[in-house]
DNA sequence: AAGTGGTCTAGACCACTTG
DNA sequence: AAGTGGTCTAGACCACTTG
């Protein structure tokens, strides 16, 4: 059987998130005890407990000790740092974006990359590359790795004229978005990409973003330190 | 018993700090399997295990499946949604922190400055350099202007026994801050303070923090880009 | 072949909240 | 008093890595 099963806490986690997603169960909604869901899927309590632990660890759900677990509310976290099309960042900024796409394709998954997306090895991940430009300066490469899953028609897409991020907001809207910012020395090949000299620091950002339905794409956005920069606003 | 019981999970997961924390177990150093963990301290095997998770979902070690669970490579993160005390933030990855206080002076504030602080070219600024260090490691040179108003007293500080951070919560809470994130080069002085160098990126975050009075000070952290990030989780 | 982590079971006792 | 989540046990089978 080459079939990788799918674990029993995974089939319980999806079902809740189907039904938070689909509205059946809102904010605030109380969800199924661990007996009970125990009960409905045939697992044991633990494997019931499993499901509902891992989704309170990933904000979806809140639980309180002899009163029950539920929906949680959502966080519609003040914009302190956004997600936003880089397009209409430069846009906004009074300047010309344009784009190059320099790969899109279908690659294998290597171990690291299939726990970062949760796919299985076996899989096809999509892949693209692109370069933006402000006013004709390259500003800033987009390396980004696709779940082919959820967006089946990724490598039809013309990235010259939608931004991934554009394209993806359509097909699988965020929910979730983690981001890790590093200041690194760029590989030769991006160093030409972004024409600049291999000494010159760079801003990356190591992006992977969910929708509903799982893990969307891993992105690798690498900008010109002396070009860039990344802002925040916060009030407490 | 007003006695509350530490869960025994808990008495594992601090032993793995501890042994980590004092440099016994370094970087890439094996951990005992669950099932040695399980006999060591007399639990389940399942208990061992949840301990071995924990510390793997807050990035101290790493697991393979076969081959066994290691000590994390280390690379400090700080989160670019919340303003946390450094010393915190090690302490809580299981590390030492330990300060030096540099520089501790009154200057003479520039056009540029004044403007920043919200103070006149007349008046007196505060200055502090201290110097962080994780497991003896330098990781972070913080750099500090502060206004004089309202934080009459900031001469007076030792930065090796609370850090800034700490100290201005206490005298000035927190209501309002502005980052920005770049990657730069650092200056000469700056390579050597950090043990790094003259070649490796670094990470530069210019805070601005206000308290209800106003401004409070102008923060510029600059830290190694190669052990040192920054990370962020939104939710929308 | 032996050891490792991943999943799962069917129980148990406990602290806590609710009606 | 009944239901809930929190912790824990002593087993089991499996997939995977290593010597």
């Amino acid at each position: 059987m080459a079939q990788v099963k799918t674990a029993k806490f995974t089939i319980i986690k999806d079902h809740i998130c189907k039904m938070i997603e689909s509205g059946e169960w809102v904010q605030h909604s109380k969800v199924p005890s661990e007996n009970v869901l125990a009960e409905q899927f045939s697992v044991s309590r633990m494997t019931a407990r499993r499901a509902l632990q891992e989704l309170t660890e990933q904000g979806l759900l809140v639980r309180s000790q002899g009163a029950g677990t539920f929906v949680a509310t959502f966080k519609s976290q003040s914009s302190l740092l956004e997600i936003r099309n880089i397009a209409d960042e430069i846009h906004d900024r009074g300047h010309q974006h344009h784009a190059l796409q320099l790969e899109l394709i279908s690659v294998d998954v290597n171990n690291e990359l299939a726990i970062l997306l949760g796919v299985k090895e076996s899989e096809k991940v999509y892949y693209s590359e692109v370069l933006h430009f402000e006013n004709n300066e390259p500003i800033q490469l987009e390396q980004r790795y696709v779940n082919s899953t959820l967006v089946p028609e990724y490598l039809q897409q013309n990235f010259a004229q939608i931004t991934p991020h554009e394209y993806l907001s359509s097909e699988a809207p965020l929910t979730e978005a983690t981001n890790e910012v590093e200041a690194i020395l760029a590989n030769s090949e991006t160093c030409l990409q972004l024409n600049i000299e291999s000494s010159t620091p760079c801003l990356q950002v190591k992006r992977r973003t969910w929708s509903s339905k799982g893990v969307v794409s891993l992105a690798i956005l690498t900008a010109p330190g002396n070009k860039y920069r990344l802002g925040s606003h916060l009030t407490f």
